[in-house]
RNA sequence: GCGCCCAUAGCUCAGUUGGAUAGAGCGCCGGACUUCGAAUCCGUAGGUCGCAGGUUCGAAUCCUGCUGGGCGCGCCA
């Protein structure tokens, strides 16, 4: 729709002969007063400049030569020092009810990443400890984002990229070993860097059920391999619970231990082939290590992708994964990362450009880091001192919708103070239930609407009825549904759709208080019906992608 | 020391590519249920958009410097 009236625009404002050889930018906006209009462009003030003109004057000319659709537009004003302003006939919101009401699911969904596919990483938590409170709003986000991408054409998919290799996960398995002889009345010295959760020790019994002493004297060399296994295995089936239980699934789980074991056993001449393979002449050796030579795409300074110890670093893996995504098919990819990792960006950036791929088709969304507080204090979180909250228990006191929305209300790029005490107490005023009421609410004046004789799905109705300024309001938010999606997905920020849906639900609470929905009138009570009909289509489909219930009771 | 992010009403936060008089929720105070759900609504109050410059017809938004806070700077992940 506003590509049609810049393109009207701009064909008359080269019939007004008052443009340079190119046609000017035309940018829209949705003025705040409703005397500005429905839509308004600054482009006068762009051409002021160029045309040495007044903005006032080129205006005003451009208002004279256009020719736009009488049943779209109903009028164009000159305001301010420049700005055209369009006011919309009723006719044009009003036939966006029946349109919503046909689309039903569909409606919101567009077109402009078909054919192309992306895939959605996040959450990719190390198997090394229950998920806590920070990866909750990495993958409340990063589903939010998937959704998104999907929702405007995008073959989305959604990985999950297990951390099954390197030192953590020994680490871990270490841990649990000395929990497991502990257990048996060994003196054990607790490795340093160890983990130290309560979650540990339960490992730590699981294996003494499954082996029972089997471990207790044996080589740690021979043990390791077999907890490692053990408890990334049973770990994992936690994290995919807690998962679970969030609303969340993922479409691939991606193992860094499979990956690497491509290459057979990971030595060091193995790995080293591999990397010249796939990075060649930015690869090389220095200092018993191997490098790879990532300034010269902006890192820092280069780094290692093997250890003089023959150990592959975590960025060679990360090498080795991203080229795989990209062979996998994806035009884009988009890793959701906690705030922390941030420093990380610039050399897998640089990695990917050394493998040849622009760097448009790569994204980091970083997501800030959350403090969880307890009656206004605190809680320090370190997964290795196993002090930390996690996601499970946020879902199990706040609840899996106001958990996800609060994580999605703010921008990514925020830092997030999620206050248990608070979150639980005022739980009814939580702004997740302000907007689900406003769904149930419809279902209900919906079905007292069936019992009264206007049965749905009201295809028909006259919404020309439509016409208090509260409805109008009401028919231009819903209209804007669609850019506000598509605008959302393409700037991977996923908070502009609870933004949008408080802003909808506050003015359909403010309209049922001043209106009666059913009446006599009928007539009116049908086109009235389509209406909140069709918001609440919006309201379902708009919480659908942020995997929030749209509940028709509450 | 260097790098990234943040700073908007008492609190928590929005503010779309730079646009017209910067918005909402919570909290305070005062009102609205014999009628479709009062988990709602209506009204009042609340601001040097951290500070100082700059670019522009026009800046909360872009640039530079500064202040304050978070995070990172490993042959850890």
């Amino acid at each position: 729709m506003t590509e049609d009236l810049r393109q009207s625009l701009r064909q008359a404002a080269e019939a007004g002969e008052v443009l340079p050889v190119e046609g000017p930018e035309v940018s829209w906006e949705y003025p705040s007063e409703p005397d500005f209009g429905d839509l308004a462009t600054p482009v006068a003030f762009a051409l002021a400049r160029s045309l040495r003109r007044k903005p006032r004057d080129i205006a005003e000319l451009l208002q004279r030569c256009l020719d736009l659709d009488p049943r779209v537009v109903d009028r164009v004003e000159v305001g301010g020092a420049g700005y055209l302003n369009l006011f919309l006939t009723k006719g044009f919101w009003q036939q966006v009810v029946p349109e919503i009401l046909r689309a039903g699911q569909r409606y919101g969904r567009s077109q402009v990443g078909v054919g192309k596919r992306a895939q959605v990483e996040f959450v990719s938590a190390n198997p090394t400890g229950p998920l806590h409170v920070g990866h909750g709003r990495g993958a409340a986000v990063g589903d939010a984002l998937a959704s998104l991408l999907a929702a405007v054409g995008f073959d989305v998919e959604r990985e999950f990229y297990i951390n099954d290799a390197g030192t953590q996960i020994e680490m871990l398995a270490r841990s649990v070993l000395a929990r497991y002889r502990q257990s048996w009345g060994r003196e054990v010295v607790f490795p340093e860097e160890g983990y130290h959760g309560e979650y540990v020790t339960d490992l730590a019994a699981r294996l003494r059920e499954r082996y029972g002493e089997k471990f207790v004297d044996l080589p740690e060399q021979e043990c390791l391999p077999v907890i490692s296994e053990f408890s990334t295995h049973l770990m994992l089936e936690e994290i995919k619970g807690d998962l679970d239980r969030f609303g969340i699934r993922f479409d691939s789980w991606f193992s860094e231990k499979a990956l690497l074991s491509r290459w057979g056993p990971t030595d060091r001449t193995r790995l080293l082939e591999a990397a010249r393979n796939l990075l060649g002449r930015y690869v090389y050796e220095a200092e018993g290590a191997v490098w790879l030579g990532t300034s010269a795409f902006g890192d820092d300074k280069d780094r290692v992708l093997i250890r003089a110890n023959g150990e592959p670093t975590y960025f060679l893996s990360d090498c080795f994964y991203h080229r795989d995504k990209f062979e996998r098919g994806f035009d884009r990819l988009i890793d959701v990362w906690g705030a922390d990792h941030h420093g990380y960006i610039p050399r897998v950036e640089a990695a990917l450009q050394a493998l040849g791929h622009p760097a448009e088709s790569f994204h980091v969304l970083l997501v800030q880091m959350v403090t969880v507080l307890r009656g206004g204090a605190s809680v320090p979180m370190s997964k290795r001192s196993g002090e930390f909250v996690t996601l499970a228990e946020v879902v199990q006191e706040v609840g899996r919708d106001a958990a996800r929305f609060t994580f999605l209300t703010r921008r990514s790029d925020s830092p997030l103070d999620f206050d248990l005490e608070v979150a639980t107490a005022q739980s009814l005023e939580n702004p997740v239930y302000y907007v689900q009421y406003g769904h149930a609410r419809i279902s209900s004046v919906l079905r007292e609407a069936e019992k009264a004789g206007y049965p749905g799905p009201y295809l028909d109705a006259p919404v020309e009825l439509l016409d208090v300024g509260e409805e109008l309001g009401l028919l231009k938010q819903l209209a804007l549904y669609p850019e506000v999606v598509e605008a959302t997905a393409l700037a991977y920020e996923p908070h502009r759709i609870p933004v949008y849906l408080q802003n909808l639900a506050g003015e359909l609470h403010s309209y049922y208080n001043k209106y009666r929905i059913i009446s006599a009138d009928r007539p009116l009570s049908q086109a009235r019906l389509a209406l909140v009909s069709a918001i609440r289509m919006v309201l379902a489909n708009a919480l659908g992608l942020l995997g929030v219930a749209a509940p028709e009771r509450m």
